[in-house]
DNA sequence: GATGGTCATAGGAGACCCCTATGACTAGAC
DNA sequence: GTCTAGTCATAGGGGTCTCCTATGACCATC
């Protein structure tokens, strides 16, 4: 779905902001490198867009109006998602001259490495990272020909040949969208066996969720059991627009469907005999890992992991 | 501070979004309006500009690359955030023919209206409402004059000829730079008249939070006091730039200093013999709200305000 | 082999944005 | 009073970018 077209202009939103910080508009155009005309009418046609005013516009500098206020001050968590969004982007892009370089899987690539990074580079100024994402299989070999200081997978089998240490859990979580007939029976008396004859959405053969997944079911029915109806989707942004349209019972990460739950656009099953719990390994080859993975491992462990 | 260009253009953000949702370029430009053609191409400058690869093309549709995923899952709150401000614009284009006209004062409108408005629309779809943004004077005049139904102020004197009621508080915070020498003190031995000699960041006069803290500082001293250090700054986002910069101390609302703190740039003082919590009152004209003013009073009320 | 679906490329039209130069206005200094 | 320093807005021109239509290349399926 798109986006109300003067939302898209996040440059300008963010010129707002710095109106709003420094209190005129030719010191924001100078603190973003533009010239102060190009900034003015900038903000103009902003305002012009959103057809609410924001500025007030004195000869001694601009101030923002009430509703440019609160305006900014709902700018400001786009803003600042836009900021992880920059910083996750730039430690993907492989700087041969890293001094850590990380191969991690998707959930913890995604949802915990930001945060990692972000406290760690607290404590050191200008450090140089470098992270890539990849399955377990190739996080693993990554870690063996040496292209990667430290690793972390979400399967429960580690090579034998790696250091490995626990740093968390990952939870796998089953979606359906809240007007989907099983929804009402989200809270209880909900089995394994149910899940059977359900038009399930899992990502394709080979993943780590599908394997935990099915490992999962089979433990819990004695037997690996046969899925008629199953789908394989490519990611889990399709998973879940999938089950949004009620397309089925979506298996994935809890992480990736908090959102979802949050809004109650989602509802989560509950299913009593089935375990989707898999721990989340640190991994690194040779007796120890560097100083500066091991202080990243400490650091993790030590972090409250979001749910 | 400017941000990278390519993160700048939500649109295609938002487009790669819907890639990975449809598994298709065609089926995303769809969704958009635009040509295939034109999103294509916006996609590939984007990976060029990322410097990574996102995106797998087949011949039978494209899929995220693991890498890709990633980033999707950074997109997603940069545009949850976008939609939540889209929303917020959207009720503040006063549209004569809503049926529920809302003014509120800026903590409210900012950060508590915007989830109430949500929950409340999950109720009543396609519900005309317009919200503004104004001072609690200016909230209760439009109130007497019938310009608005439902009204929302942070002072604690409400006049005696509307009807209200408190639907939640709001705390004032004294924040610092982290760096600040008073930051070392932040959390014990600081008593009242250990501001008046500080230079404080404030509001101008005449406004609610500068009214609040003042009269809080008078309470606490038996006396109003000579503020010989005080500077009047004509925004909440000024100030907090100001204490970034290590300016002073800036006095806000709470959930105002929130994001600060998190990330801790700013550090918290406490006072112990100052009182900086006031009411939140909804307000109305007339014996009792309309119906659906009430629901929505009853629905702010019952919300975990979050802090 | 034909068909339907996918994505990429090419060329031209239009919108947009930015910059420099200038004007209009105000507050404060002298 | 007058001058100066500072603010924002407007005008004109050049360059970039993005879009669209039309077409091509390729693959899976029938």
């Amino acid at each position: 779905m798109p986006l109300p077209s003067w939302v898209t202009d996040l440059a300008t939103l963010n010129l707002l902001l710095s109106v709003a910080e420094t209190g005129s508009v030719g010191r924001a155009a100078q603190a973003h490198g533009i010239s102060q005309p190009s900034a003015s009418e900038r903000l103009a046609r902003l305002e012009r867009r959103l057809g609410v005013p924001l500025l007030v516009r004195t000869r001694r500098g601009s101030t923002l109006t009430p509703t440019g206020e609160a305006v900014v001050a709902w700018i400001h968590p786009v803003i600042d998602a836009a900021q992880a969004l920059a910083d996750g982007v730039l430690s993907l892009r492989a700087d041969q001259r890293a001094r850590l370089r990380i191969t991690a899987s998707l959930t913890v690539a995604e949802y915990l490495l930001p945060r990692w990074l972000l406290v760690l580079r607290r404590g050191h100024a200008d450090l140089e990272i470098s992270a890539s994402v990849a399955n377990s299989e190739d996080v693993c070999a990554a870690i063996r020909s040496g292209r990667a200081d430290l690793g972390f997978v979400e399967s429960p089998d580690v090579p034998a040949d790696l250091g490995r240490r626990v740093v968390g859990a990952d939870g796998l979580a089953l979606v359906v969208a809240t007007r989907y007939p099983l929804a009402a029976r989200a809270e209880r008396d909900l089995r394994a066996s149910d899940l059977i004859e359900a038009p399930l959405l899992l990502r394709e053969p080979g993943s780590g969720t599908r394997e935990t997944f099915m490992r999962a079911l089979a433990g819990a029915l004695g037997h690996t059991p046969p899925i008629h109806r199953a789908t394989s989707l490519g990611s889990t942004a399709t998973i879940l627009a999938t089950v949004r349209a009620g397309g089925g019972v979506g298996v994935v990460s809890a992480r990736a469907a908090a959102a979802g739950l949050a809004t109650g656009e989602l509802v989560r099953l509950r299913v009593a005999d089935l375990m989707l719990v898999r721990p989340l390994h640190a991994v690194w080859s040779g007796h120890a890992p560097t100083p500066l993975a091991a202080e990243l491992i400490e650091l993790a462990i030590g972090l409250p992991t979001p749910d």
